[in-house]
RNA sequence: UGGGGCGUCGCCAAGUGGUAAGGCACCGGUUUUUGGUACCGGCAUUCGCAGGUUCGAAUCCUGCCGCCCCAG
């Protein structure tokens, strides 16, 4: 096997792992378990792992059906990501351990997504599978396996501040994915790693070149890994056949019946195109659904504007701002490429506890199902999921 | 079958002699670790059909077809 590259080209290792090491810098002595998905991102974190002198596990959590997901692009945790996490695994001379995780997968996030649009919501399953599978039950298999902690190949910063690790923001705020991690909880963040969250990814490339991956030029995930083609509509059919009840297109004002759609689980809040609704003066979105009826409510795109939103199942990370201690105002995110705007709250988050968030100016397109991620600056103060909208006109 | 109106891209629609606006829809691209949004680009050699007038017609004339309203 040819030897791994020189420490002195990467990193500093103990910073980025956020493990004290000994005098040469080395990690020897810490067990650190690398939650491998079979992409560039968790190869290169397991190889600077491997190449910090600590004892490596890498696990790979399989998470849906192989045979659905071989050879396909953008896919992770299945079938050909399986075996390029175990090549990894093995040129990094790294012991390396795949569980079977199908049947929890199944019934936290994929029975959940597909049941999420039945009811008309717009779910992000990502956010689930971080929650349960990643951040739980991968999270207790490495505590078991005596680990001092757990690194991941997520594009998010773990900082520690006066009352402790806070998560950040990505240092490339174009690979942030802070997004999907707000739900992380504090006793999981004192236990994470995310040594990527300060690098820019062309640089993970290279040091997946310099570590020989052939993963190095693999392409990015996209989508939602289990969905094939971007066809998530034909997940949900497969699950609960019953999805796709056809009914009517309703004007959200006016109440005319302006046309029929394929089923309420083909549209969210906010959506413009697919209507197939000609002969208007403007462009006419998707402003509600309602599965009861299985309506599909559209209007103008004034009829977007929300006001407040009602949030459930809240996580908090860390103290809330302190305005007084200039600390940066509380804004959010209601979508993942959304750009933060200034909200305020009727009440701390966290606990699981209900609150609401009211936007300073209106905002477009928030789609119930979606989670509403709070920032202060960078630092992720935590967030909740989207139950209801309040109209702002 | 007495009177009136209308027929231009899938829908809405401008254009009344000078060589087919625009909007919606749709398609493609860009962006993107969820669904969307946004942005950029494409989209009627042809104006219900057939003749005629004219250098030239969607625009004028004739006939036919179809639809709508009033009248019965």
């Amino acid at each position: 096997m040819p030897a791994l590259p020189d420490r002195s080209l990467l990193p500093s290792l103990p910073e980025l792992f956020q493990l004290s090491g000994d005098d040469q810098g080395s990690l020897a002595g810490q067990r650190i378990v690398v939650a491998m998905s079979g992409g560039v991102d968790s190869s290169v974190v397991a190889a600077l792992a491997a190449a910090s002198g600590a004892e490596v596990i890498g696990v790979t959590l399989q998470l849906y059906d192989h045979g659905a997901a071989t050879g396909r692009k953008g896919a992770c945790c299945a079938g050909d990501d399986i075996r390029d996490a175990r090549a990894v695994a093995d040129r990094l001379g790294i012991a390396h351990y795949v569980f079977d995780h199908e049947s929890q997968f199944r019934e936290t996030v994929v029975e959940r997504f597909a049941d999420d649009y039945l009811a008309g919501r717009t779910p992000i399953p990502c956010i689930r599978c971080n929650m349960g599978p990643k951040f739980t039950d991968l999270l207790a298999m490495a505590r078991e396996l005596g680990a001092d902690c757990l690194a991941t190949g997520h594009y998010v910063r773990r900082v520690i501040g006066a009352a402790g690790p806070e998560l950040h923001r990505a240092a490339d705020p174009a690979r942030d994915q802070s997004y999907f991690l707000y739900a992380t909880t504090e006793p999981q963040l004192d236990f994470l790693r995310f040594p990527l969250g300060g690098l820019p990814k062309p640089e993970v490339r290279r040091i997946a070149e310099l570590f020989d991956l052939k993963v190095a030029g693999k392409p990015d995930s996209q989508d939602i890994c289990f969905v094939p083609e971007g066809d998530y509509a034909a997940v949900v059919r497969k699950l609960r056949p019953e999805a796709e009840t056809s009914g009517a297109i309703v004007h959200a004002e006016t109440g005319a019946v302006l046309g029929q759609h394929k089923g309420v689980i083909h549209y969210t809040v906010g959506q413009r195109r697919g209507l197939e609704i000609g002969g208007q003066a403007e462009p006419l979105y998707v402003t509600g659904i309602d599965a009861a009826q299985a309506h599909v409510l559209v209007g103008p795109r004034h009829l977007l504007a929300v006001a407040a939103a009602d949030l459930v199942e809240t996580n908090r990370i860390g103290p809330m701002p302190d305005a007084a201690l200039s600390d940066a105002p509380l804004t959010a995110k209601v979508r993942s490429l959304a750009k933060p705007v200034p909200v305020t709250l009727d009440r701390a988050p966290g606990q699981g506890q209900a609150a609401t968030l009211r936007f300073a100016a209106p905002e477009y397109g928030v789609a119930p199902g979606q989670a509403a991620v709070l920032y202060a600056g960078d630092r992720v103060i935590g967030g909740g999921w989207i139950a209801a909208t309040h109209p702002a006109f």
